[in-house]
Formats: structure tokens, sequence, C-alpha cells
DNA sequence: ATGAAAGCGCTAACAG
DNA sequence: CTGTTAGCGCTTTCAT
């Protein structure tokens, strides 16, 4: 069933079918019930590729996932970034289109969408410090709005970001405050704009505090459980070990739990540990033996939410006027096991 | 740049631009071979829209997401796979649609795929053990493949999948062979498809051996760390309590790990665990002071390769009849903390 | 080996 | 308010 034939069964002109359909308001309200109906009958859709290029307008946002060794992808916020921004797609009726591309021919794969003229605009995923992406999709003209930011850059964009910086200063903060003065850092990897800010925010609540930053405290690098193991394991070996280790993720959280009891020490009386939670899951803050989190599934999932509506409005409206959003991630304290607490 | 403009700088026709990029062979090579280097030149792309309204082809593959709660896609499977099946998209020349829509809409979401015509085909996730969405495929007649099985059916479908049952066949023999007795399966939500055959293997290694089996002993839900805490703080309490857990998943097993050591009991001389692991991460099996995995991310990932050129080939082909792929899962045992084994 | 012309299904000026 | 006429950029008969 196609425009023609659906107006040709209506006795009507394919452009007053088409008009109807698509809300014009020159169209009789008669009409265009009468048109409404037959459409829903026969069942008709009309043919994206036809509407596509009759319009120039893609009707599609582009997510291009470098796919280097395996982070980013891996990422379980990813999934969830994922559901928010595609839940709002559909609703105004764009699709949602995923490249995977090795992480060299990532220029490539900007370039040709661009070209091949597939999407109307894309969502950059998991930004590093320095990014080169925005430069190359300032010089494509494409719109585009990221999840996160670049501290290294001065192009104007948009972007919706947690503020990491605050969340990592109010937990070390709360670690200071229950008096732990060797606190360990397990952050994500270094080059990353998220890691870097987290970064920053802990050692932002040292130095209110007057207190030295020791970079052997710090570990960067992949998120893992052995991760987490690994640095716990190493540094419960110290003559001056710390008495708290601050995670960026809940994965590394349970690698230094298990490092912990290894070392024969025993959660909450001898060390503590406090997570950023982008997961689901339970871990207790050993001094207060209670859970901590620092943010929760849905707030990233609403987070996908935003960046796809401002990409969405940017693109039809033309717009290009850079906008942000900075979401407060939530701490919990004195949850007791069970879901993770909405918000 | 578009083929008309391209056609005239060469002074040729579109006709013949289109025949010499697109490899027909009443070009001659000379021709072909200028066209192409003017192409380059000029970066030209063929615009994707065109194309498709021309062919009748989308080149796009839909995945469609159903977000009832939060389950599937908060799976990191997921993301591995579709890694996996997104690298052999690109190399077709493929896109990737995927569509998020809610649990309840998901036949709408179907029909309306088929009548827009924005896919030439679908990738069915996480098939439960009956699944109406195979019925909906056949009668829409648009070719599929399923990641997983459907134990309910009798539809003829093609499919890639883990030989689940096996799997956990031998895990459960496993154990058994180092003695246990009371083994505990915390295992997923019951009616996807994939649990129920790692119950089949589960069940099927006690039945060899004419062992009862003990329905309080399995578990089935969402596999999260809490699942795996509170079924291991509750199943060790009882006057019989298990020694040893087999769980479907690593976030699971670490949460009976925390239930063992709430229990004040010790891994390895208590309890035992040995855990199907889908994700990135460690885990000590109990007895042998050992890691154990019976799945890695990287099969999954093969997995969404296999899915997606299976997938490519029928639609390209025309040929419907039905084909599958039944990978091994890989039992590691004995690997010291590191990465996960790649197969 | 190359080109002219028609058409994929839709939208959008431009009439009336 | 409705219809006619051109395209959107490409592929594909059908001629030559």
């Amino acid at each position: 069933m196609n425009l023609k034939t659906l107006a040709l069964e209506l006795g009507l002109s394919p452009t007053t079918v088409s008009r109807a359909l698509n809300g014009y308001p020159e169209v009789s309200e008669a009409t265009r019930r009468r048109v409404r109906e037959a459409a829903e009958a026969a069942n008709y859709h009309p043919n994206t590729q036809a509407k596509r290029l009759a319009t120039g307008r893609a009707m599609a946002i582009g997510h291009i996932i470098p796919i280097s060794d395996r982070h980013e992808i891996v990422n379980p916020v990813f999934a969830d970034f994922i559901a928010g921004a595609g839940e709002v797609y559909a609703r105004a009726g764009y699709d949602m289109v995923m490249t995977i591309v090795p992480d060299d021919s990532e220029a490539r794969a900007y370039a040709e969408l661009r070209s091949k003229g597939n999407v109307d605009g894309v969502l950059i995923h998991a930004p590093k410090v320095e990014d080169h992406r925005i430069a190359m999709l300032d010089t494509l003209g494409m719109p585009y709005v990221l999840h996160g930011r670049v501290s290294g850059s001065d192009s104007a964009f948009s972007w919706v970001d947690v503020n990491n910086k605050r969340a990592f200063e109010r937990a070390t903060n709360f670690l200071l405050d229950l008096g732990h003065r060797r606190i360990a850092l397990i952050n994500g990897i270094g080059e990353m704009d998220f890691a870097r800010r987290r970064r920053r925010g802990y050692e932002a609540a040292l130095k209110a505090r007057d207190m030295a930053i020791d970079p052997a405290l710090i570990v960067e690098g992949e998120m893992t459980e052995a991760q987490g193991h690994d640095a716990a394991r190493e540094m419960l070996r110290w003559p001056d070990p710390p008495t708290a280790f601050l995670t960026a993720s809940l994965l590394s959280a349970m690698g230094a739990r298990r490092g912990i009891e290894e070392a024969g020490l025993v959660m909450g009386r001898d060390v503590s540990i406090v997570t950023h939670d982008d997961e689901l899951g339970y871990l207790k803050n050993g001094t207060a033996e209670e859970p901590i989190f620092t943010a929760t599934r849905s707030s990233v999932r609403e987070a996908g939410r935003r960046c796809a509506a401002l990409l969405i409005e940017q693109i039809e409206s033309g717009d290009r006027s850079p906008r942000h959003e900075l979401m407060e991630a939530v701490l919990v304290v004195g949850q007791s096991t069970g879901p993770v607490p909405t918000q």
C-alpha cells in the first residue's frame, strides 16, 4: 500500500492525502478524517526511504562506537544511556543508527556518515580530555551533543553530564569526616574526561583541608574487578597503607573488597570502601556498615533522554547555540540491601 | 557532490558513472578507473536514501529492544553481542538500527518496521521459552535470526546459540566430581530460554547420577548481586545448607560470595562457587582456589558476528531455509587472576 | 561500451 | 481547500 493507491481508492490526489496525514492546516477536517480512517484501515505507513529522500532529512541519529580494544561499549552505563536516548528517539520518530568502527578509522566513519546522509546528527559517548572528534564534527558541520564534556576543548558545544567532580569531592569529604587520612582513589582511565573530573574532585577535597596528594594512592585504568583487587592487594602491603578506598565503579569496589579480605583485614574495622556506582549492586561501606551510591543507573538513563532531546531540538530548530545540562549525582548513605535507589 | 555533478565533471552520463562505481561488467576498465579516481578525489559517496529508494533495499538491520522493566539491555552480554554484529554490518555496508520499545507495544513496532520499510531484517535478542515474536515475524515475512533459541516453538528459524545446557551440565559435574552433593543453582529469569536450558543442564547432571532434584536449591530471577546474596544468605541458614553454588552470572556469584562471608563461612573450605561468566571479572572457585569461567565475552562477540553474517546472507540470497550454529562454551579451570581467557 | 528515459514513493512549489 | 507538476538522487530497463 502506497500513497498513490491510497489516494486512488479515496478519489483524492496523493498531495491531499499526504497533507491530510501530515497535519497540514489547509485540509478540511472532513477530508482529513476520511483519509486518516482509510489509512488506518489499509494499515498504510509512508515509505521511510521515499520520505527521507523527498525531505532531505534522514530522521535518524547516529551513535558511533569506537571499538579499539574493548572499553566503552563494555561499560554498563552505555546500555542504560542508550535505553534512555532510544525512548526519546522512538517518541520523536527518529531511528537510532549505531555504527561500530575500529578506533583508527573513526574519522572516515564520521565523514562518510555525513556524505552518505543517513543521519541528521550524532551523539558522542565517552569523551576524552582531549577529543579530536569535536574538531571533526565542527568541520563537517553536523549537529552533535556530548554525553560528558571535553576539558581540553574551547569549542562551544552542547553537552549533558553528571557532576563527577562534585560527586567525588563529596565522597572524599565523607571519608575525611570519618577520620580517614590515607584515602586511595581507584579511578577510570586517565585520559577519559569523566575520570579526570573525578580525580579533580578527590584532589579538591584533600586540598581544601591542606592535605598532601600522594600520587601513589591514585590508580587509573580500566574499571574491572581485577583492577580493584590488584590495587588493594598492592597498597595494603605498604608500611603506610590506605585506610579507605574510593572507587569509580562497583566492579573495582568488589575487587578491592576481595583484596582487603586476602590481606586478612576486615572491612569496616580496618579499611573502608566508598564507590561511585553506575551499576546495579550493593556494597558495604565498611565504616557505617551501610552501602553508598553516588550515581544510579536511572540517572544515566535520564542523561540519555536529555542528550537525545537536546540533539533533536537542535536538529529541528536549526539553532546550534550550545546548551548544557549538569546533573548532580545522588549520594545515598544508609540504604540497606535491595534495589538501587532511584534518585 | 552527487552522481549528476560527478558525471558532468567527467563528461559521462550518470548511468555510466553509477555502473562503474557499482562494479557492473559492461564498463571499460579505463573508464572505471577514471571514475573511481574522480569519485575518490571528490569524496563522493552515494546518497543512502536515494539508493535505498531506487533499490528497494534498506541496507539496514533492525534490533528491537523491549524495555519492560530493565532486564535485557542491562545485560553486559548485550553490549558485546552488538559489538560483534556491528563489525559485520559495517563491513557489509549495513546500518544497525536499534529501536527501544516499551514491552507492550512491541507488536506494533515490528509491524511498523516492515511497513515503513526501513530494515531488511531483524535480529532477535533474549528469546523466551515461548516467544510470540517468532509468530509475528513469520506473519510479516521478514527475515530474522535469533540469538538463542525458543524451546516452545516448532517454527523453523535460524539461530546462533551457546550450548547452555552442556555448559551447566559440565559445571555441575565438575562440582559433583569434587564431592559436592547439595548444589544450589542461582539462575536467570525462568521464562528466558537460556535460563531454562541452563537449568536442564544442571538437572541432567544430577539425574545422571540418580540424585534427586531439590527445587528449594533452585533460585530463578534477575541476575544481580542482590540475588546471589539473598539466596546464599537464606540457604545457608538451613539445617542442610548447600555446599556449593552454581551461578548464572558473575554478579550473582559476587553476591553469593558476600552471603557466604556474612554467614561466617569460608569460601573454599565450607562452600564453593562456580559461575558462568559472560562478564569480565574474576572469581575464586572455593575448592580449587582458582577461577572458573564457562563463557567469555569474546565468544559472545563471536556470536554477534555469526548472527549478523547469517542474517545478511539470508537477506541477500533470499534463501530462507533455517540454519543453526551451536557454540560450545569454554570451560576454564586454573586461570589465575588477570584478563579473561579469550577462548 | 555508453546514454536516454522512466521510475522508486514521497513532498513541496505553484496554480486554481 | 484541492490538484498538477516537478523534483529528491539513484538504479535500471531499453536503445544505440
